[in-house]
DNA sequence: GTCTATAATGGGATAGAC
DNA sequence: GTCTATCCCATTATAGAC
């Protein structure tokens, strides 16, 4: 019975500390890591600054943890690209898909991975390195399995990724930019729809064989 | 003489406030607008903090200057695309290069701006509304002259600037990032340039007429 | 685990001499 | 315009009662 109460209180105390994190994550992303006050943070999870502090010692163990969480919610999605032996334009079309769900669904998250790494990775730079890292560089490796083959055209797999990241991360991160110019509060799900017609339209032309003007012109 | 010497101190005084601002751009760009002390960019200028508020009494006032240089710096490069009597594919090859071209130039500036902006526009929405946002709506006009006159693909003009501002200043926001998938210290020449050809690529891929399989095969 | 109180620091900003 | 000195406040973090 015991050890119920503690497993009971262990649980609830995960679950708190899961509802801290998750409101961090978004006073994080709109004031940046010295902007926030963990009395913000604290206030907004309806708590006394001093009873977050007994869940979170110090202000960097917090940014840290709702960093992990950023990056496992992150990477749970992206490791659609990882079988070669499906049809290159399907799998694309779905990583595109599934990057722009998460800029959607998860803008907070985004926007505070983007800040970390704007400012060159300070605090998370091992994390990348340890976690980020490989994953792209398997990501390439298939795009370049995919080009041995014959079944894409030969494209810079890298460069043809981070172009992928930049488009489908830039409507989470430069939302504020975009509403302004589409001239609404925020962005809607017919947005992410045009976005994504545009961006896989993109990106399947980079891959597809003779993307130059073929000379079709037979007299 | 009098005048000669207020026009030499006005000289040295615009001359060191330019200096100053240079300076800030890059502490901003590194420690977001609160995790930057004055204290640090009088440092890193080599005078003293009280002597830097001389020229800028608040914080705020050293951090709305460094935004306008940013801006005039960037919005000086940006208006290669205001023409639409010229041929389409060189001017976005112009463009797509220009914008590429400040990333690797002012990575500092294109920093500061995004952080800006992720975090919501809290101090600069009213200029990005102003000066930003009638801009890019020019920009689009001409993308949908060129359509309406058939001269490129009937594409999402708004989205498909959207995508370029995207890859081509992910190259300076995110290079920390881009650096460790690539094992470098810092992106090199050769980067811009394999990124150049594969955003140019996917962009008149997509302002090409026919982006889908031509059916060439004439039997 | 939650509270009150408080230490300790850092940093923005001001006053006034020179 | 530059310096020394200082004020004031926000914020992180700790100590200890309950």
């Amino acid at each position: 019975m015991s050890t119920v109460k503690i497993n009971r209180r262990l649980l609830n105390r995960d679950k708190l500390e899961a509802e801290i994190a998750a409101v961090a994550v978004r006073v994080f992303a709109e004031f940046g890591y010295e902007g926030t006050s963990i009395a913000t943070v604290a206030e907004q999870a309806g708590l006394s600054k001093q009873n977050l502090m007994y869940y979170f010692p110090t202000k960097q163990v917090l940014y840290q943890r709702v960093l992990d969480e950023v990056l496992d919610e992150w990477l749970a999605r992206m490791e659609s690209l990882a079988d070669a032996a499906q049809d290159p334009r399907a799998v694309l079309r779905a990583y595109v898909q599934a990057k722009l769900k998460f800029s959607r669904e998860n803008p907070w998250a985004s926007r505070v991975y983007a800040m970390e790494v704007i400012s060159g990775a300070p605090l998370y730079g091992g994390q990348i390195q340890s976690r980020v890292v490989p994953l792209v560089r398997k990501d390439i490796e298939v795009f370049e399995q995919w080009i041995a083959a014959g079944r894409i055209a030969p494209v810079n797999a890298t460069h043809l990724l981070f172009a992928i990241w930049a488009m489908t991360q830039s409507y989470a991160d430069f939302s504020a930019q975009m509403a302004l110019v589409l001239n609404r509060k925020q962005l809607t799900k017919k947005d992410f729809d045009d976005a994504e017609k545009v961006i896989v339209d993109m990106v399947l032309a980079a891959i597809t064989v003779q993307p130059q003007l073929p000379s079709c012109d037979v007299p």
